[in-house]
DNA sequence: CGTAAAATTGAGCTGTCTCAATCAATGTGG
DNA sequence: CCACATTGATTGAGACAGCTCAATTTTACG
């Protein structure tokens, strides 16, 4: 086990600060025609645009503030439009758990799509922007349209299916096969959403958020991601990171 | 990390032997009335009887070996009358994950109400005596009816949250820890089951399981349990398991 | 541009693993 | 219902992956 009180929750985060800005529709966000947001703002030319279960308003929080509380009530399913954020538990002894990391496009928290509050906090990495469905909307989509349905399903259980890799990460897999892994697993993910250029693309996470990620220290993650750089394995540049060498990374694990 | 080769399927595993044998009903169960089954077997007296769903047939599977392959398409959702069974995944240097136990009333792989193949390989832990649902009428069941979805739901998302849980566990916490969570956790989900009698239960699971499930090796199990034992917090006789010190057990988690 | 946050480094240290080897329990076939 | 065969539990000595605790330097951001 490791002690390291890597979280201390100041005063200030335990208020969120919005930017509460009128935007028009979501012009211009690459998420726009992928996703969930695809699903319901389709283009121009898109069949349907069901705007009215997404919100006009795009808000923001901070990096490191919270932008939902565990088991605090909230009615609407807010989506990340711009930016990171990581859900995680704290415990008591100032310790922290990242249990998922939150891309653009993907939801707050898919548990808010049957639950009234989140099972757990999500923080901001990075300045986050998002909007919110609203919830009645969803439920009502989902009642009617059995593929939309589906969809919040399917999504659901690749959420649960990514934590069960986590299971197995923590329990069974060394600490440079972790880091690898999740390297990887982002890059995958940013791949869909087309946001990785030849290997390369924004990466915002800090070392505390890959140790709090992988049950690790940051000394050890510092040690580990110098071994990969040293190896030509990754590289790292203005927060950008390139993976040098996807195939000795993925030879690794296992 | 650690590199015990727990697991080595053998040849016979990989065949899964049926017992199939006709029976009425589901009489005695104690589970008649609880969790999914309750739903859909209510008693003489209770409204619904809702059987076309619940297969007649009562299969079982003997210890060690697996109920279900993951990937592999079925299309019933299997529920547990009898026996434990625990839902893992192999790595392939022989290495074991548990991801979760299954007892009995609970569906194994609840994944399977929605998708055709299960994520993970489940593994009897004693004899596993089940019960197929028919897929396709637990999801007219989830369209005709809101509450049953709902429940469906709820119980997935439960599901989720209790690996998350682990994630917790395996990321921050020790090994005595994670042993004591394990140990109530599973206390916790018998006693709704009303299995649990004076803090006393049955108790299958071998050591390899706890040390699998928890990302530990067996010889470590066995010194933790042992810790346990001298400090009077729990006691084993004869595959029960009592609690002797909740309070305890409790207090050193965190 | 100043300050808070993050990264880096190093010298111990320890929780948990590895590797056997032995013993106990459980199940199985005759 | 016994004797073997398999599986599981227990033990111990030694090893090491990853942690702790600073202290220092670098980076990021308001």
């Amino acid at each position: 086990m490791n002690n390291n009180k890597s979280i201390t929750l100041r005063s200030k985060q335990r208020n969120s600060d919005f930017h509460n800005e009128q935007k028009q529709g979501c012009p211009g966000c690459p998420m726009q025609t992928l996703g969930l947001c695809g699903i319901f703002i389709k283009g121009a030319d898109g069949a349907s645009s069901d705007h009215t279960a997404l919100s006009q308003i795009e808000r923001s929080t901070a990096a490191r503030r919270l932008i939902l509380r565990s088991n605090e009530r909230i009615n609407s399913v807010p989506v990340v439009c711009r930016g990171w954020a990581a859900s995680a538990e704290y415990l008591r002894n100032g310790q922290r758990q990242i249990l998922s990391f939150v891309l653009p496009g993907d939801l707050i928290s898919a548990s808010l799509l049957f639950r009234e509050a989140p099972r757990h906090n999500v923080e901001a990495v990075t300045r986050v922007y998002y909007r919110d469905f609203d919830r009645m909307a969803l439920r009502e989509a989902m009642r009617a349209r059995p593929d939309i349905l589906e969809l919040f399903l399917t999504s659901f259980s690749d959420e649960t299916e990514r934590i069960a890799e986590m299971v197995v990460d923590l329990g069974r897999r060394s600490a440079h096969q972790r880091v690898a892994r999740l390297l990887l697993t982002l890059m995958e993910r940013l791949e869909k959403s087309e946001m990785v250029r030849d290997q390369a693309f924004n990466f915002p996470l800090r070392q505390t958020h890959i140790a709090d990620a992988l049950g690790l220290t940051t000394p050890y993650v510092n040690q580990v991601l110098n071994v990969f750089r040293e190896k030509r394995l990754i590289s790292f540049e203005k927060r950008s990171l390139t993976i040098l060498n996807a195939e000795e990374l993925r030879g690794m694990i296992n």
